[in-house]
DNA sequence: CCTCAAGTAGAACGATCGGTCTCTTTCATT
DNA sequence: AATGAAAGAGACCGATCGTTCTACTTGAGG
């Protein structure tokens, strides 16, 4: 191979990308491996090496979600930008994604809908994505004043979450629409 | 009997109220009906004679969950309060649902995430209830100030279901208290 | 050339799913 | 006392679930 570790599996990122797909737009417990298996093109056998369960492979599926936030915010944050209009920036993409034509809610809060034990991986990586994303909210309002920062940012992040619970369950244009305004009002 | 119609059914009851409780609690498609039928108490016949099918089952849960609360809220309707007072009282409700020591998240929201497809009879139960709550707050805030109705009512509830939503995500008394004082903003 | 991991193909496992069936018992109404 | 609906008890159905297995094929690296 041209650099080190660059292959990983042809088949291992097809399951992926297709779980993802099929579980976040029809829940995980409506969904079997076996229909993942059969649009993802590979083999019962090639799915189990790769993903020994299917816990595994749903874990992951919320883990690699995961990832691609905390990825794309990242690079928000290190953008030279002030603290608000980070703000503004992060809540624009919440509304560009509200408005995605496939939008179905989020992943997260689906997914701990539906695995609502605390112990279960899945929950658990729900919620360390929704810890890590409330500090990053509240470390971006203490920049702004830091006074009322712990009040605003959480009522940010429940702005959001409203947000993107509603976004599939009405008109996504309005829904965004609202979430922006409020967010406007918050950051003045 | 006493009076007419008042017996509907002993199993029917215990039958709607266990599934429930469990359905709530662990969600629909995670709890099987010989869980339900073993918990209740009753037999399998009997489950199928009032509720020909789970899908049946499910729904009524969800439909029951709507009346309750229709019932309640109507009952705050036509109390002498202001409207303002109406929406506190509305919002302190939501509030002390949050710190409900068995509270897992908004039943529609969650049962929402579990049946995503519209066409879904669950699907459409939820939309309906959300339809009406959404429009009675707008019309309690069409009555305080009619210029900014829209976008307040709207605002309420975005902010109701992500205190909702992340009730069970987070610490509940902050959840609340953060939902309380956003609403207490909203309202001044 | 040889090797060995990765992938294909598909049968088969036990468990559980939602749902149907028959038979008996209870019990309030006529 | 007779009737019939409601409920109990439990066997049974086909389908699907997640999972494991064996056997064959491919293809890149030593």
């Amino acid at each position: 191979m041209s650099s080190e570790t660059v292959k990983v599996s042809k088949a291992r990122d097809k399951l992926l990308a297709t779980a993802t797909e099929i579980f976040y737009a029809e829940g995980v417990n409506s969904v079997g491996v076996d229909r993942v298996i059969a649009e993802a093109g590979v083999t019962r056998a090639t799915m189990y090496r790769h993903f020994p369960s299917k816990q595994i492979l749903v874990t992951t599926y919320i883990q690699e979600a995961d990832r691609a936030v905390r990825e794309h915010v990242g690079a928000l944050l290190t953008s030279d930008r002030t603290p608000a209009d980070m703000l503004r920036a992060i809540a624009e993409n919440i509304a560009e994604e509200i408005n995605f034509s496939h939008f179905r809610g989020c992943a997260f809060l689906n997914a701990a809908a539906e695995f609502p034990d605390p112990g279960n991986p899945v929950h658990k990586a729900v919620l360390a994505h929704r810890a890590w994303f409330l500090e990053t909210i509240l470390g971006l309002f203490d920049q702004i004043d830091r006074d009322s920062s712990d009040d605003a940012g959480r009522r940010f992040v429940m702005l959001r979450d409203g947000a993107m619970a509603a976004g599939c369950l009405a008109e996504p244009k309005q829904v965004s629409r609202t979430f922006l305004r409020a967010v406007d009002a918050l950051l003045s």
